[in-house]
DNA sequence: TTTATTAATCGTAATATTGCAATATAATAA
DNA sequence: TTATTATATTGCAATATTACGATTAATAAA
C-alpha cells in the first residue's frame, strides 16, 4: 500500500494535509524562510544557501510551486522565485483555523 | 535514499517539519479534529468514526502521541485519548511564527 | 477459569519520498 | 555557431509511509 485513502476524508481535511505535507521537509521550510527573509525574487543562490544538490532543490521548488505557494519568473538564464503572497494568505487561513481549534472551549479531562 | 538530511538544517526547521509531517495525513487531521470537537477523552469510537482499520488508526495515534500532541489514559479495557493542550499551545506558537512570516514586510516583486 | 472486548504490535505488500548523477533544455555570451 | 551558465528532467537506489490481516496482551464479564 503506502497510498493514502483520501476518499474517506473531507476536502478540507485533505487540503490541510497537503499543505502540511509540503511543510513536512526541513529543506522546504528553509527555502520558504529564505524567500521571506530576502523578501524579493531569489535567483540561483538557493542551491548555495541550502546544502543539497541542484536537482534536489529543483524538485523541492517544484512541489512548492505545484501547491501555489511560490512563483518563478524566468529572468535570462536563471529563474527567480518568490512567495505567492495571495496563496500564502489563503493557506494560512486554512491552517490557522486548524491550529486554533483549541481556543474554542477549555475543559480538558485527562 | 529516501532519508532526510536533517543535519543540514536548524533545530527549528526540523521541529517545524516534524509537526507539519504529522499533520500531513488526513486521518491524523481527522483524529485531531474529532478530539477537539468532543473536547474530552475519546475511548474506542475513533475506529468507527474514521473508516480505517483498527491497526491503522492505532498507528496514527502512536505518531500523534510520540510528538506529544495527544495523551492516552488506560480505562479498563479501552484507552481514552485527548489533546495535550499545553503541548498543542507550544506547537502552535512554533507553527504560527512560521506561517506569519508574511506579515513582517510587504514589497513583493514578481 | 473461560470467554469476550479493546487496543497494541508484528509482519508484510504496495506505494511514496528523498537525494543525486547524468542528461536535457534554454537563454545568453563570445 | 559554439561555448557557457542556470535550471529542469530522467532514472535509479535507499529508505519511509500507509494499510491491514494475524496475533498478542490486558482487562472485564460470565
Amino acid at each position: 500500500m503506502g497510498v493514502t485513502k483520501t476518499e474517506m476524508f473531507t476536502d478540507e481535511q485533505n487540503k490541510i494535509s497537503l499543505f502540511a505535507k509540503v511543510f513536512g521537509h526541513p529543506a522546504r521550510v528553509s527555502i520558504l524562510q529564505h524567500l521571506f527573509k530576502i523578501n524579493s525574487c531569489v535567483c540561483g543562490d538557493l542551491v548555495n544557501e541550502i546544502g543539497l544538490a541542484q536537482p534536489t532543490i529543483s524538485q523541492h521548488l517544484k512541489e512548492l510551486k505545484n501547491l501555489g505557494l511560490i512563483k518563478g519568473n524566468i529572468e535570462g538564464t536563471s529563474v527567480c522565485y518568490c512567495i505567492h503572497k495571495e496563496n500564502w494568505t489563503e493557506m494560512k487561513r486554512l491552517m490557522s483555523e486548524f491550529l486554533n481549534q483549541d481556543t474554542i472551549e477549555q475543559q480538558s479531562c485527562c
